[in-house]
DNA sequence: GTCCAGAGGA
DNA sequence: TCCTCCGGAC
């Protein structure tokens, strides 16, 4: 269950947020090599060099790697002023998921991964990582289910095993056949750059094929329990823009990407909340604060919600076009 | 038929 | 910025 991971991440953000020192403790709880980075933002994501897209915004070091040690880091890791009850709004939809019985994650990753050799288990973290992308969660765990039991989850294997057999074992995970040809590419890549092993920075995942930032993230935070950066997808792309938590710098206007989003809350969520808020977002708005006609009538926190009941079915542009066909 | 959901290419 | 990739739920 994945419940045993994120439980090891617990385990790290408790410490990270308390201690006041770095100590050889805290830095245990690191299986991963500490990146210290400074990252200036552009405005356009590339492959090459990408972080985020505000531009200008600039991460100190300690902001990143995950300690608020110093004297400065506090007022530099919150820029950015809370938005009023939030705590009260992760509270109410934290309750309102146990109470639908859902798994706190909404992922299932591994439950044999504790036994893995390391290098394994972060190799089929981030290949269940990738299948699971636009596909239904049960989907996800079969295919990965029948990788591992074809003995799949490696990066030595993968490299071997032909293309279709890994299209045929993952079907029918969204976009199976780009995955197929994806996870092959990324497992010569782990082979010949990082000795099967996956790689430890965000910005060496990004320069996998299909790996981008929701990934990158998802992966830092279960393959190395490295929390860089939220994990964004789009739920809480959506659900963080309804709240009035993320907007355009000096604008009352939405984010329009996943990324203005990601960098946006994290210039006031405080770390410990980096991890845990996907996997809670995504279930609320899998469930809750759907995409289409939301279920404000029974959401526990509508009284913070701006947008509560007042949600206008976001017309994408094929209903555009259909209703300009229409009209035409 | 429409929408979902991230990444990549035009 | 838009389109494409996929099966499947609705």
């Amino acid at each position: 269950m994945f419940g045993l991971s994120l439980g090891s991440i617990n385990v790290f953000l408790i410490s990270a947020a308390t201690k006041t020192t770095l100590t050889t403790t805290t830095r245990s709880c690191f299986s991963s090599k500490i990146h210290p980075v400074s990252v200036t933002v552009r405005k356009k994501r590339s492959k090459n060099s990408v972080l985020s897209q505000i531009e200008g915004q600039k991460f100190a070091t300690h902001e990143i790697e995950g300690f608020a040690y110093n004297k400065g880091a506090k007022e530099l890791a919150q820029h950015s002023e809370s938005p009023a009850y939030w705590k009260k709004v992760l509270e109410g939809i934290r309750k309102m998921s146990c109470s639908a019985d859902e798994t706190a994650d909404g992922r299932e990753f591994d439950k044999e991964a504790d036994t893995l050799d390391p290098k394994e288990r972060r190799f089929s973290v981030l290949a269940s990582s990738l299948l699971s992308s636009q596909t239904k969660e049960h989907v996800t765990d079969g295919a990965t289910q029948r990788l591992r039991q074809n003995g799949l989850l490696t990066a030595d294997a993968i490299d071997k095993v032909d293309e279709e057999t890994i299209k045929k074992l993952i079907y029918p995970v969204g976009f199976y056949t780009r995955k197929a040809s994806n996870l092959k590419k990324i497992a010569n890549i782990c082979l010949v750059k990082y000795g099967g092993d996956i790689p430890s920075t965000i910005e060496e995942l990004l320069l996998l094929p299909g790996v981008g930032p929701k990934i990158a993230h998802l992966v830092m935070i279960l393959g190395w329990n490295n929390v860089q950066g939220i994990c964004v997808d789009t739920h809480v792309h959506r659900i963080c823009n309804r709240l009035g938590w993320v907007s355009r710098s000096d604008t009352k206007q939405k984010t329009l990407t996943p990324e203005e989003t990601r960098v946006t809350l994290q210039q006031w969520l405080p770390r410990e909340e980096w991890a845990p808020i996907n996997p809670l977002l995504v279930g609320f708005g899998r469930t809750t604060c759907t995409p289409l006609r939301p279920h404000c009538g029974e959401c526990a926190i509508s009284r913070f919600c701006p947008s509560a009941f007042k949600v206008t079915p976001s017309t994408s542009s094929k209903s555009k076009k259909s209703i300009l066909k229409k009209k035409l």
